[in-house]
DNA sequence: CGTCACGTTGAAGCCTCTCAAAACAGGTGG
DNA sequence: CCACCTGTTTTGAGAGGCTTCAACGTGACG
């Protein structure tokens, strides 16, 4: 097998998955955990009356199908076509860098679901939608170098109704505020699938959330 | 049982703090972690405008102060007197054994939070209210064998305030809801700080969020 | 006994959801 | 290329639930 480091040799092959393609279901016995080379996963839970709640949309680097108990407690799908690497759990007990890896990557979990926690119970919709693009738009500069005040444009490949399920909202409120956003001349909205975020400290600004102490 | 194991040994002695003190700031180095040995510690975070989500209610057993980047994104105040014990974050890299285990726990941990999430954003106050309580119960009964259909009978040791700031609700609700959980016969409220859950089963339909599949 | 923090109860207002319909996009077959 | 169909997005109107503001009750402590 070609290896090109040793992280990537650890975790296998790169498997790449069509859109909307199913990668796991809820419910699944936990064999292996997953790692986003390219595209986007994202992660839900369902209830029975088929409420469903997005836990994450997942992008290049981030590691998902954690399970504490051998149990897939969510599901997961690719949004976009997506190039993903697994290793099975017995496997990994046999690495500690991979270990160690996933535990400093299982806080920052934690941190960001928390944040999120945060978002969806103390601010507004308009707040949230905010939050989301911020939240994309940061994702997209951690890759590429971005320079303030300049537009940025960031990709929304999931659907309305996705969005909204990752923000607690309906998807008719998710359009509203979306369409808000753009009279107040924050983002530009060229297409149904691109945002452009014209006033990049405006759109946090409004999206609350600074942090005390 | 005195501390004899080796998880305890590794993580030292236990310290005891006095109810409603803070064990470390937001926004403070991280330094140590911690896990709770007895007593209740809850973990916060604050907004500049002093919004406060509370992210958990740690009992007997249970790990915090975790942080991916060296300051604590959260603060943590004992709510009654608690034994706390800790161990340094270098020491924790020379132990394999505890590391493993907090791997286990921070993926348990995400769990827990995404559940909270989703109870959060899909439900009703009055099913917050109830799945509060029997989250209460059920990690009661984790330690103590709990009977079915036998009243359980749980503390509250923290103020209303509190339990809204981790529901994401107003005081006024939260105190509204109980008295109509009193009211619909399921739980009985003897004093302020304990609730007599009468009908458990019953309670726990009201809570909602049975998963799918 | 007074004070102060917390808890409960009541009334009004706002935000988001739900229901409903129209605009739109993507895909298929004629 | 167009007509058509299906699913998504947008926009509108009404209803409901939670918050906010306010007052009152209660228990702890000086």
């Amino acid at each position: 097998m070609p290896l090109s480091s040793h992280a990537d040799s650890i975790l296998g092959a790169v498997r790449v998955y069509p859109d909307k393609t199913p990668i796991y279901h809820q419910g699944d016995t936990a064999m292996r955990i997953f790692r986003v080379n390219s595209g986007v996963v994202m992660t839900f839970r369902l209830l029975e009356d088929s409420r469903r709640q997005i836990t994450g949309f997942c992008t290049e680097g981030e590691f998902f199908g954690l399970s504490p108990d051998g149990e897939y407690k969510d599901g997961a799908v690719t949004v976009t076509s997506a190039g993903v690497q697994s290793i099975s759990i017995a496997a990994l007990e046999s690495d500690p860098v991979l270990s160690a890896k996933l535990l400093a990557h299982s806080w920052r979990k934690v941190e960001d679901t928390q944040s999120l926690m945060m978002t969806l119970t103390k601010t507004s919709s308009e707040a949230r939608v905010a939050a989301f693009l911020v939240m994309l738009a940061e994702r997209r500069g951690r890759r590429d170098g971005h320079e303030d005040s300049a537009p940025i444009q960031v990709g929304l490949p999931m659907s309305r109704l996705d969005i909204a399920d990752y923000l607690g909202l309906s998807r008719e409120t998710v359009s509203r505020r979306l369409t808000d956003l753009q009279e107040l001349g924050l983002i530009d909205l060229p297409d149904i699938h691109t945002a452009c975020i014209t006033q990049f400290d405006g759109l946090r600004r409004r999206a609350g959330l600074m942090a005390a102490a």
